[in-house]
DNA sequence: CCTCTAGATAGAAGTCTGTCAACATAGACG
DNA sequence: CGTCTATGTTGACAGACTTCTATCTAGAGG
């Protein structure tokens, strides 16, 4: 259940996308996970399982809270585990996801903006 | 040159995505600015653009970086511009973008993730 | 006023994405 | 084993996205 973390292996972690230019294959690998978190609903997933109690969410928890169909919800969930942003993991009948905070931390890391006196004037 | 920014508007400066659920609001605007910086072009732009000294960029720099052509840059920076992450301005003959770094710094700070202390267990 | 250049816009072609209904799979439990 | 429930997978379709070529606009400079 579980896939290869593609940004864990990248050298993103230290350097705001403000600090110096990214590189083209840093860009092509951090658009895949803003691209997983560029819907309504995937966002909101990751909220609800990162903001849960215990760290944890089941998908009967998360179903709940959409207009959207079982597989549609299961679609985004299997869009997040690709891009290394959760896990899921299967515990008897139930299936509960939690998230990778490493790989949160580093696109918030990312996105840090320019100190402005650092900025070259 | 310039638009409203939306999520100038929005209370999603102080609140991590890991703190509580997104509402579904929040996520529909969230997703729009990060689906804006989903594609490895915009990020480089993006980049780009914040790591340029004095922390502007002509749009004479940024065709020369990309493969594509010129009025594929300017969709891109159309893109970036409706999502309030850059503006642009007309100075002579060239238009100068900057970012918009309070929009930034909330991109970051919505994906900081939970501490792991404040995570009921 | 004419022309040249930087950049934006329009429209079209091909690809990708979100969603659903239908079907498949994995455990639990009798 | 048989069945029930929770998730996942497949295939299809409508709408959105990326890119291009062709065309347009704004300002500089003669």
């Amino acid at each position: 259940m579980s896939k290869q973390l593609p940004l864990a292996a990248m050298d993103v972690c230290c350097s705001p996308l403000a600090r110096e230019p990214l590189s083209e294959p840093q860009a092509v690998e951090l658009a895949k996970v803003f691209k997983a978190i560029s819907d309504p609903i995937r966002l909101r997933l990751l909220s609800l399982i990162a903001s849960h109690e215990g760290g944890e969410a089941c998908v009967c928890d998360l179903t709940d809270a959409f207009d959207v169909t079982g597989p549609t919800i299961s679609h985004h969930l299997k869009v997040l585990r690709e891009s290394g942003l959760i896990d899921g993991e299967r515990r008897g009948t139930w299936v509960y996801y939690r998230v990778h905070p490493e790989v949160l931390a580093r696109l918030s890391a990312v996105l840090v903006p320019a100190d402005p006196a650092t900025v070259p004037a």
